[in-house]
DNA sequence: ACGACAATGCAAAAGATTATCATTTGTTTG
DNA sequence: CAAACAAATGATAATCTTTTGCATTGTCGT
């Protein structure tokens, strides 16, 4: 939360890493933004900080443990505040609504089924896509 | 698998078409294939096709149902033949070992979270990462 | 305040994929 | 079978996202 935070993990406060922090935990329902997002957020706030910095920035937090980083589909990647509790998304193809869940029967299974197949799990990714309730309503319209 | 194939879905039948079909099918364990790949092993056989028309080509089987697109972790896009049965992949990070597996359990309650959430599911997509049996020997050593 | 070293910003580079367009090839027709 | 037309190809340029190089600036412990 602080800045006393980044010393923690080995990182000099400074004023890009400062304002990347504050544009990520200040995002709401926007909570998964890729690095175009956090850029322009940033210039929006009057605040400039260079592109390449901010890719920097938002990989070493990766890194840090403090972001979560996500393959949508659609090329970028995207980050969002790791909570620290794990979970998966489903998102809207249409308007690109994103909805997080957590389901311990699906985790436990995939547990299953690295052991069956001799692998040491490290990670994974689940992604449901489909079109949410509004966008359904616009389609028939 | 014959060439007959390709018009029934309304492609012309060319070299290149065929040759591109000819390495995905004798794919064997490398089924999961880039474009890069595919381009590769053409060059190998002594097929000369553009890179961009195996993007292309690829690209128009998918969208004729020929082939399936994955989204693997590190850039690319990888291609495998369509046997009809969905399947889900677990990769190993140190060596790139990639198997199939179908879990009806977790099939299930991706669409019950779908329900839950308003949306009506397109699609979905499950990747388990881990370290295989190989790799922890090595590892070890 | 000083100095060592990390961090930044800009621009160039890289990697993957798509678009452009002149040329070639497949398919249809006579 | 050859002409005619449209579709497909290949080389190259362009795009998009992300990374890198490097000179300059900022941070932090002393
Ligand atoms: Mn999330
Ligand atoms: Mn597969
Ligand atoms: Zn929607
Ligand atoms: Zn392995």
């Amino acid at each position: 939360m602080d800045s006393q935070f980044l010393k923690k993990v080995g990182l000099k406060v400074t004023l890009p890493r400062i304002k990347i922090l504050e544009i990520l935990e200040s995002a709401g329902t926007a909570r998964h933004m890729s690095a175009e997002d956090v850029y322009k957020a940033l210039l929006e706030h009057g605040d400039d900080v260079g592109l390449a910095t901010v890719y920097r920035v938002l990989t070493q937090f990766e890194q840090a443990g403090i972001l979560t980083r996500h393959h949508f589909e659609g090329g970028q990647s995207v980050f969002e505040m790791d909570e620290g509790k794990h979970h998966d998304h489903i998102l809207c193809t249409k308007c690109g609504r994103v909805d997080e869940f957590v389901d311990p029967t699906i985790e436990e299974r995939q547990k299953a089924i690295a052991d069956k197949f001799g692998y040491t799990m490290t990670d994974h990714s689940l992604y449901i896509y489909g079109v949410c309730k509004e966008c359904r309503k616009k389609e028939k319209a």
